[in-house]
DNA sequence: TATAATTATTTTGTACACTAATTAAATAGG
DNA sequence: CCTATTTAATTAGTGTACAAAATAATTATA
């Protein structure tokens, strides 16, 4: 049952990064570079340090998205006077016009996705997504 | 709403093959690689076509698996005789046994995960989960 | 029967997740 | 003040996902 849980949690999940990634392509942006630019627009002059607290990702997995992205001048990064370990992050002049015109994409792209499924049966299905995903980092954390 | 399932399925898609994977370091072997060792395993002899058939994966991933597990002599190939484009895929002596142990080491691993979650309510939870992976594979092949 | 189309699989190239090791800068303790 | 530790970020290396092209064998067709 929980393993079923999991294998379909999995498929899930690959099916729409494969989706998001299509409707994406011709925008030349990737998936999890998308997700990183918004936060980078949220709250401009952000650290990496603070990108990785607020998605729970890895650094040098986030480093190698961060250079993409300036590679294609979706960002600029700029050396802390005060502390020079540290670059604050800018989202390229444009780049917000990107974020917005995405959420357009995304919207028109997943609201299919909750056909014949119910407002409450939503609520109810990310409640215990929830408690799953509490109790797998627990786990995560209590082993290691 | 439905943005946050999808980035909630991600997450907890992420955490889980971040959990096995600390649990499978010390066995030398990936997750991907088990779930298709698996499939070798319940039918021996099967080809890599047949392999793709039954995981919904892509071939040239496959193919780097399939090389990876005859690297570290957990298959081997055969070259058939019939048809000398296909290769009937063997699990190697001992393999099998892996494969016993690690569904010991999931059920263990993955047990906890339903903490806090009712009979009832996974059975709901993968009933929702079935519908939105059906609208997925219909809106991927739909547009492309 | 020669060639065209199809099929099974591998290779190439890009992006990403993760681990371990490294670099560079800041801060703490003696 | 100088070494030791910590911190922020990058680099190197392995494995995986996916697209596109290549290879090699088989089957269909002119």
């Amino acid at each position: 049952m929980v393993k079923e849980m999991c294998y379909k949690l999995n498929k899930s999940s690959m099916l729409y990064k494969r989706l998001m990634s299509k409707h994406l392509e011709r925008l030349n942006i990737t998936y999890s570079q998308l997700m990183v630019l918004r936060v980078i627009n949220q709250e401009p002059g952000i650290t990496a340090k603070e990108i990785l607290m607020q998605m729970d990702t890895d650094k040098a997995t986030l480093s190698g998205v961060l250079s993409r992205l300036q590679r294609n001048n979706y960002i600029s990064r700029v050396k802390n006077e005060k502390d020079k370990r540290i670059q604050n992050i800018y989202i390229s002049k444009g780049s917000e016009k990107l974020c917005n015109e995405v959420s357009v994409i995304e919207k028109a792209c997943i609201s299919d996705l909750v056909d014949g499924i119910t407002m409450g049966e939503a609520e109810m299905f990310l409640q215990i997504l929830d408690r799953f995903i509490e109790n797998q980092v627990n786990k995560i954390e209590e082993k290691f």
